[in-house]
DNA sequence: AATGAATGAGGGTTCATTCAT
DNA sequence: AATGAATGAACCCTCATTCAT
């Protein structure tokens, strides 16, 4: 009996910690982490100051709860890729690109690269975090579709390191274009802003990567 | 000995301001606008805390005054390119970019990026500096390099600004990584501190970006 | 069962203003009341914060009941002492001030008096309880002896009220210092600490006290 | 020129330290350091809360800069005394200790007294300071003087540390009682607060320790 | 009766900014 | 022009107290 009484309560002091990390990562990416203020955070959460301060000992607690527990989740490039043998490199790599780049698009995660460069001097978990969890995932599956390619003969022979780079670091930079500067007037004719400018990205790149023996141009002749 | 005296001392005085914002400058790409001390920021020029307030009204000022006078300076990228007709346009390329890439890691525009992406929000000015400094006067040299190269038959034909994504945007992260992260403790293993990184890159990218009749892989034999 | 569940819960209930008291008067002691939190008290206690306010409209109540309920036992000095004809004043005396003094010492009277003189400003309840639980029934005991002493020819003819501040005053700043400045790093060899310091005390004191016509030194030889 | 011109406002500044810890000692015997507000403090000295941090690093640096700087004065009791070979010992004994506990009365060194006592155990200096300060040196200067009426036949061979706990402690709690107590409303009929009472006292424990073969009572004859 | 959760009020401390010299 | 001194306005955090179950 005592269980059900308390569900809404009890429901409700399970998703406080959550809620406050939500409200916290939102104006901590808006206003950086010094210009957040404690109040509103917990305003943003739907409660009073004093409460944020039964769910974390300090702002800066916070911050690193957010780091722990909240970021990871959602930008995990790894989280769903098809790795069947019958797929071909190129197409396993744009789509597994292709899908993180729309995954961190969706999950904001421009403002937490913001909040990681910011940040991390204060906080060096920060740059754990940031090489951790999203370069080295990336470089590591990135680099495998790659070798993977080369070893099949798909992709011509070249350094994995090259192509995660011409591939992924875009992608960070959208993301921080996208979250950091785009709410402000950015026109919309500005580079970044270009329709399926990422696909179009990843073909371009991938022209230089492919083994292409059908599509000599003739030139031996 | 009164002249000497005072003309130092006039050479300072028409130094402070430009010293200010040095200093200015370099606290917040170190701690961020909030969480830099007006204190700080008089200390590092010399001067006491009062004598800020004597050239710039506020804190927010001396921000105002960075971006519209000294930002610009120090990472233009068509500062020195060579027009020549003799030259390759590859080359061209090569040599311009990898100039600007070397002053922007000289000058530490990654922090001056970094400091871009925090403050945008507060100061849309910096988003009109962004574009208008750093993104279009790359983006303008770049492609029209591009479009030069595509004409003289040195490039395949693809839309310039997709070299210009491919080349500029990596970039950007690199002067990111280099002046925020850094300092941290990011391992040297980290794919952005591999040796030559660039200008590796830069030659991947254009082995799918030339024309290459001679390069023949000897697909139709 | 249930009745010994209940019973047992009921007992508890009983005693839980006497618990709080208790702990209150521990944390007072220890810390001073404003120092002294009221979630501690409760957890001293074993109960939680919110339960403390079923029994005690506020934290000054909790202080205003120790003062009316439980100060006076534990110091009293009245409570046994023999008057039978036979002793001696000299040995009635220092029978009850030893075990005064043994019995504060052992009820840790001196955190007691620590928080008399702290709080006094704030509850003037404490200097009535001073003057009238400790102050006046010593004085009139000790006083109530001497004058016996007096009478019997047993002690030279002094105001009893000196015998009183040469006895009493000493045992409180004993107290003290063992309540309040002994868990500190106070050296051993302080001059509260020898052994048996007030045995002495009172021997020495009673020797200006007595009248003594067995004890010439021989001065008329 | 410019020490003309600074003159009152430096020494204004000069002394601000001074003004401040005179205020902090006020209200922290007042009120207790806990309950005492640095607000309030600021006030009482005519500056503003934030002031206050200009000198003082925190609210525990003013009491330790008290412990440290202020409390020593004003209760030393070695001040001055005369040494004279001419004088009696009871005498010089009798002068040191009623100049001293009068200097104790008139700086209300029992307000230091309760401040010790109940911060002692945040702030174990304060323990050093009670010994070294207080106890000590009034140990130190009236077993001397007992020695040397011991020495000079003046004073019965009793151990000096009696004689002093019989004369400091008292004056001890004299100090409490009227720093401390005395606002309350005590009753003027208390023990403590009779006329002359130290000098009364002092001269009861003085008969206890004179040597006098001069008032022998007849008793040999 | 008991308590986990919540909060309003307030205190310590900092800092951008102003004042007096 | 320059600055040492001063401060009002926040902000972080705590805690006595109340609420909802």
């Amino acid at each position: 009996m005592l269980e059900r009484v308390d569900a809404s309560f009890r429901r409700r002091k399970q998703a406080r910690p959550r809620e406050l990390l939500e409200a916290a990562l939102a104006l901590f990416v808006e206003k950086g982490f010094a210009a957040a203020r404690a109040e509103d955070i917990a305003a943003r959460a739907g409660v009073s100051k004093a409460t944020l301060y039964l769910y974390f000992r300090s702002k800066e607690d916070l911050l690193k709860a957010l780091i722990a527990e909240r970021f990871a989740s959602g930008m995990d490039i790894a989280a769903t890729h098809d790795t069947s043998d019958a797929m071909a490199s190129q197409d396993l790599l744009r789509d597994v690109l292709t899908a993180w780049q729309s995954t961190l698009m969706q999950c904001h995660a421009g403002g937490i690269f913001k909040l990681i460069l910011t940040e991390v001097r204060n906080f060096p978990a920060l740059a754990d975090f940031w090489t951790r969890e999203v370069i080295e995932p990336a470089r590591r599956l990135v680099s495998g579709i790659v070798v993977r390619g080369i070893d099949r003969g798909e992709f011509r022979s070249v350094d994995p390191d090259l192509v995660v780079h011409a591939l992924v670091l875009p992608i960070i930079v959208m993301c921080l274009h996208r979250d950091a500067m785009r709410p402000a007037s950015v026109p919309d004719s500005s580079l970044l802003n270009a329709p399926d400018i990422f696909g179009r990205h990843f073909e371009f790149v991938l022209e230089g990567l492919i083994d292409r023996p059908l599509q000599c141009r003739g030139c031996c002749r």
